[in-house]
RNA sequence: GGAGAAUUGGCAGAGUGGUCGAAUGCGGCAGUCUUGAAAACUGUUGAGGGUCACACCUCCGGGGGUUCGAAUCCCUCAUUCUCCGCCA
């Protein structure tokens, strides 16, 4: 959520920098600008009948005290009309807190001064490419192949099971995937990230900290019995544990990893690019999270970047960096990063990770806090990244290292498998 | 799931209808003393709104109510603890 402060000083930039995301948000700031004069002047007037009313009060109990009851009983019925006064006044202020804060959620977080305008994912800028493009053996298969010929994931038991996009990963399928996990965790925690495990699911406050509420209501999956909410990211959880925090100073930067598994509806997407690995209902992550001091923000985002791509590079695999336009950022991030690794055998790009810097955004809604050094609380930056999203590496795995003698695992991974091939 | 008790500032813990935003202790910060540190002493120390700055307003788990007035009384929800039940 942006801050109103910003609103009201820098309104012309704010909507300026919107329209990278082809939103113009003039008519929605001016709402926004409006409802927080009139707030203000209802709060003012609120203000000052509670103060007469509680002088009136503070009177009567001296009153009261000094036997003067007849007296006192005058001044009661003055604070009979302050009552009505303050009820109706506090209705007002409610609604129009709320009409404000329903206006504020529809405006996405302003863009960075370096994401390039544009519509789609067409436009996203390629900002980095590393790695060789193997040259795979005659017949190479797309990895839901080489799952079935394997037998290391089996889509069809899922289905059974659960329905289309839950998996079954079998044998030495369900190994690497545990070795991927183990092998992101000790990478991300010898960069210093402290390891965290959290609730997979989330209360409806914790969707709002962080943004996929109200925004990605339909995204979720809801469980209405106890109102919670399956996670699609641990960003999440992850991120809520220093909501109504203050943090000190000293603490920065914050730094953590957790896995999950996440759970996505992604309701209405099917066909050719949605088979196999490349979009689920559930899989697994391994997130990254860092709590920052403002100034510190966009350093910590390059290091984020930095680290990703040296656990690509050990895996080497083929990948490509991307820094997203306007039209294709997410809703709550300045700047967001995605990597994407090359998937040979469907001659396409995976995204496998997604770096943002969400700066106050989030810590606005989250009200997420730290004291500068003149004592002043003053609103945190939040980052975070997958490190890394799964399916989308093991695709890139079984399809890039397939050879005719099965699919070989990369060097760094064989000592968390306990084998170098699926054969 | 059943019965009982509780929820107060970073922490501990007073406060049961009126100068209570809240005693006291610990912790934090600043200072005195010291070559430096510790100890001791002194001062200071919640958050949000509002204001040029004050004033002023709100917040004692959340929500609602009683009252001129609520941290204190009532209702409700949540959470925690104890006992019982169930259980990986």
């Amino acid at each position: 959520m942006l801050q109103l402060n910003a609103i009201r000083e820098n309104k012309e930039a704010i909507i300026e920098a919107l329209k990278k995301r082809n939103l113009d948000a003039a008519s929605l700031i001016e709402t926004v600008l409006n409802l927080d004069e009139s707030r203000k002047a209802i709060q003012t007037n609120l203000d000052n009948t509670l103060a007469q009313s509680n002088k009136l009060s503070k009177e009567i109990g001296i009153l009261y005290k000094t036997g003067k009851a007849q007296e006192a009983n005058v001044l009661k019925e003055e604070t009979a009309k302050l009552k009505d006064n303050s009820k109706q006044l506090t209705e007002d202020l409610n609604t129009t807190a709320t009409e404000l804060q329903n206006a504020l959620y529809q405006i996405p977080n302003v863009p960075h001064t370096s994401v390039p305008a544009g519509n789609s994912e067409e436009d996203n800028e390629e900002i980095f490419s590393e790695g060789n493009i193997p040259k795979l053996i005659d017949g190479a298969l797309p990895h839901w192949e080489l799952a079935k010929k394997y037998d290391i994931i089996d889509f069809e038991l899922g289905v059974k099971i659960a329905g289309a996009g839950f998996p079954v990963y079998k044998g030495k399928g369900a190994r690497l995937q545990r070795a991927l996990i183990n092998y992101f965790l000790d990478k991300n925690t010898a960069a210093g990230y402290t390891e965290t495990q959290v609730p997979h699911v989330v209360n409806e406050a914790s969707g709002y900290g962080t943004g996929q509420l109200p925004d990605k209501e339909g995204q979720m999956y809801h469980m209405p019995v106890d109102d919670l909410y399956l996670i699609p990211t641990a960003e999440i959880p992850v991120t809520n544990m220093f909501r109504d925090d203050i943090v000190n100073e000293k603490d920065f930067p914050v730094t953590v990893t957790a896995y999950t598994p996440c759970f996505r509806r992604e309701a209405g997407s099917y066909g050719a690019h949605v088979r196999g690995l490349n979009r689920l209902h559930q899989f697994d992550k391994v997130e990254i999270v860092r709590v920052e001091h403002p100034s510190k923000s966009y350093e910590a985002l390059d290091s984020m970047v930095e680290h990703v791509k040296g656990i690509l590079r050990e895996l080497k695999l083929p990948y490509r960096i991307l820094r997203l336009c306007g039209g294709d950022l997410g809703f709550t991030s300045a700047l967001t990063f995605d990597f994407e690794v090359f998937s040979t055998a469907q001659d396409r790009w995976l995204e496998i990770s997604s770096v943002s810097n969400f700066e106050t955004y989030q810590a606005n809604r989250l009200k997420l806090r730290f004291k500068d050094e003149n004592g002043k609380n003053q609103l945190a930056h939040t980052l975070n990244g997958s490190s890394l999203a799964l399916p989308r590496v093991l695709a890139g795995i079984l399809e890039n290292y397939q050879t005719e003698d099965g699919i070989m695992i990369p060097e760094v991974l064989i000592p968390y498998c306990g084998f170098d091939k699926i054969d």
